[in-house]
RNA sequence: GGAGGGGUACCAAAGCGGUCAAAUGGGGCGGGCUGUAAACCCGUUGACUUCGGUCUUCGAAAGUUCGAAUCUUUCCCCCUCCA
């Protein structure tokens, strides 16, 4: 479905669409008329495997934040229970099972993120958040499985895409993974009964999953509700989006910094640039509109666009700070104050440490040999000199003015080596 | 439960007694060109090294052999077909 050229008349779902955030709808007419008569409850649902969520999660973000400006009201359900069974959508393998300890602490984590971006303090639209293990953990499996389990027929399970390509492609799904479904079917079932959620939006891969939650409120409640995806974000590269040189973009500070972060943006592709203006920023469409069509140098647009999304998350100073110490790092071709240190001690340093010590700390390199191959391929520089020395024993005369040691890895990698 | 096929590095996939730290492709990283972009070209991609080498790796363990990813045995896992 394209929704890129229907009229609405609905501020919030206009903005959704004018934002390219709506994929499809189980029916945008019927949910138009809805929120032009009142404010709605809706909810998205996030995975709690890892200590903090992506990039690839900003977009759901983004639109629960957009909801808040519309007045609508968000949940946030962190997937306590579903965690320990594990969502087979768009995965070839089983994931790893965590334990309840584990994700417990992730939940905690990734809720900050979400603390961070959305709005807090208007009472009317803070999030709500939900942890669905406290009603999943509780059900009684001949109850469930007469009173939910009835209303999905397995034939129908088999041709979602979630079931559907693992098995085409030949790969083991366990019972366990195969009851996803029906229980994020659930989630829904219980926020519609109990939070008045009418609708649940979701990335593209959740379809499937979304539509058999308003099913499932059908058929239980003889309810209507609504599903929503947002569509999958691809890059003019063809890669997926959120991959760096560093790894994975993730948004809690602890693992991926707010330097990193800025830097992240501002290596955007330069064909992405204007639909990253749009998805990850809240500024008005109109207004990057006309700051595009005034800004022809593609890379002042770059830096602005990295401002933006990391004022978003980090908040203002830190952008200000990733800005400034990329300037000094970049285009000065100095060190910024931001930038990743390597911590020596005093004591080291006046005897000397050897380079292949010093670079693979971890940080940099995690093993001799890598730092070894990047000094041989000419890619460490002390002070913006390239390194070839593979021996060199660092001392305090490599220092600037004795105080400063800038070490660079290829372009883009930057770090501080600081005395302690 | 029966029959067959298979598990090789980040992924895919060759190798099927020595010349194998393991072809090739993808991905990653680096260099060149540039704009911290894209495209393209080149290099690199187990660890340690006094740069001579050394050590660990081909699902796991044991064995045959001067020598094993390659042969044998047992075990574990996956897939297909049959029941």
């Amino acid at each position: 479905m394209d929704y890129t050229n229907c009229s609405m008349k609905n501020d919030f779902l206009l903005e959704m669409q004018s934002r390219g955030y709506l994929n499809q709808c189980t029916d945008l007419d019927k949910l138009e008329s809805i929120c032009n008569k009142q404010t709605i409850t809706a909810y998205i649902g996030f995975d709690c495997t890892a200590g903090s969520l992506h990039v690839g999660s900003l977009l759901q973000i983004m639109v629960l934040k957009l909801m808040q400006k519309h007045g609508h009201q968000p949940i946030v359900l962190l997937g306590g229970g579903t965690t320990l069974i594990g969502d087979p959508s768009g995965k070839d393998a089983t994931r790893k099972i965590l334990e309840k300890k584990e994700i417990k602490k992730n939940i905690k984590n990734i809720k900050k993120v979400f603390n961070k971006i959305l709005d807090t303090s208007n009472k009317k639209t803070k999030p709500i958040y939900v942890d669905n293990y406290d009603w999943l953990a509780k059900l009684n499996y001949i109850e469930f499985l007469r009173n939910v389990g009835s209303h999905f027929t397995i034939n129908k399970m088999l041709t979602f895409d979630s079931v559907k390509l693992r098995l085409e492609r030949e790969q083991s799904l366990s019972y366990m993974e195969f009851n996803y479904m029906i229980l994020q079917a659930y989630d829904f079932y219980q926020l519609f009964k109990n939070k008045k959620c009418i609708l649940q939006i979701g990335g593209s891969d959740q379809w499937g999953n979304i539509v058999n939650g308003v099913e499932l409120i059908r058929r239980m409640l003889q309810k209507e509700s609504f599903g929503l995806t947002t569509p999958l974000i691809t890059l003019a590269s063809g890669a997926k989006m959120g991959k760096t040189e560093k790894g994975a973009v993730w948004l809690n500070e602890e693992l991926f910094s707010s330097y990193d972060y800025w830097q992240f943006w501002r290596n955007t592709d330069d064909r992405d640039v204007e639909k990253f203006l749009n998805y990850f920023t809240d500024i008005e469409i109109e207004k990057i509109k006309k700051i595009i069509n005034a800004e022809k140098d593609i890379n002042k647009l770059k830096i602005f666009l990295a401002n933006q999304a990391t004022k978003l998350l980090h908040g203002n100073t830190a952008s200000k700070r990733a800005e400034q110490t990329a300037k000094e790092t970049f285009s000065a071709g100095g060190y910024g104050k931001n930038l990743p240190e390597i911590k020596i001690k005093k004591n080291v340093l006046d005897k000397g440490i050897n380079i292949l010590d010093l670079l693979s700390q971890k940080i940099i390199f995690s093993s001799k040999s890598e730092a070894r191959r990047a000094i041989k391929s000419n890619a460490i520089k002390l002070n913006n000199k390239v390194l070839t020395e593979e021996n060199k024993l660092v001392t305090l005369n490599d220092f600037e003015n004795k105080i400063v040691l800038k070490i660079s890895f290829g372009k883009k990698k930057h770090y501080i080596v600081k005395i302690i």
